[in-house]
DNA sequence: TCGAAATATTTTATACTTAAAATAATTTGC
DNA sequence: GCAAATTATTTTAAGTATAAAATATTTCGA
């Protein structure tokens, strides 16, 4: 433990170091959005030629794939980090169109239910295969052998955000 | 360059191994996703806040911030990978409150200039320094001596997906 | 040179997104 | 036990996004 003090966590910069940081930091979120942005207008497009369906409307989906008794209609928005409001249309059209039914719980009429039908697991599911084969042909030739080691620096920025925006 | 064959680029895989690098794959996806959502919707709701500004104008007058002359119009779709139809409008309000003129060019009248002004260059230079606190401020504890490396490995994710996507 | 192809931009239709206000139902504190 | 705070959801207003069609202009080829 005696070398952990060469790099103290909080260390004072000076001026030339804290501005290279500024623009590796910079960099570091250009990126993360370019590549965002790239795979993501990839699978809407394909999404919707392949499928006539949004990413929007395959999440809520994945979502309940994996709640046979269904959810909350108010876990939604907090597992997909979008606001409630906006799923209030995507819902009603997934219920529309057959995929979910939205049902008022007995016990609280302020709270519903919302579950996938027959019909829309089944949808699901032909969506999701090619969903993860489009994935594998977008990454294809990234380095399998790197794959861990970069979800696993993910993984971390991830956490050095949340952290920053839950303690101020 | 012996050792190269240890690990060639298109080895077949067995299913259990495919099925590792699939579910790795979309892993290195939604942690990339959150990621961005995390950093975007901080970042947007600041603008917000502290300017009454949101993202998408911000990023035009960054690109035209660098270009004292004027960019055609046409070029800003492309360099901020959105739909020329959708940048209408932004332009629209942008040329309203005075940040950036639109001026038709002599030479091709199917062409426009747009220009930065000299208060829009102003108040985008006080946005863009807050931006980067605020970006300094989320990425504070990321350890410093790791930003590169995972610069470099966004850099070659977005390559091979580039690469993808010119390809077929 | 004149009609066709190409290019730059806008319009239209549809969908997603947020924030904030509104509505409705439940819980809690006194 | 009842008013006030809380919670779940929807509505509204404004902005962002795409794709596809429309418009206007220029260039190119026979």
């Amino acid at each position: 433990m005696a070398l952990a003090k060469e790099s103290p966590p909080v260390s004072p910069k000076n001026g030339a170091d804290q501005e290279a940081e500024y623009r590796a930091q910079t960099r570091l979120w250009l990126r993360l959005l370019a590549c965002t942005t790239l795979i993501e207008g990839e699978l809407r497009r394909r999404f919707r030629e392949e499928f006539d369906f949004t990413m929007p409307r395959f999440d809520v989906l994945a979502q309940l794939d994996r709640e046979p008794s269904g959810l909350v209609l108010g876990e939604l928005p907090k597992r997909l980090m979008v606001s409630a409001g906006n799923l209030t249309p995507i819902v009603d059209r997934l219920v529309e169109d057959g995929y979910i039914t939205r049902t008022p719980s007995t016990l609280d009429r302020r709270v519903q239910i919302v579950c996938m039908t027959v019909e829309g697991r089944k949808a699901f599911r032909r969506m999701a295969k090619s969903h993860g084969s489009w994935l594998a042909e977008l990454l294809a030739e990234f380095p399998t052998d790197r794959l861990d080691g970069l979800i696993g620096e993910l993984d971390q920025l991830k956490g050095v955000v949340r952290d920053s925006l839950d303690k101020p």
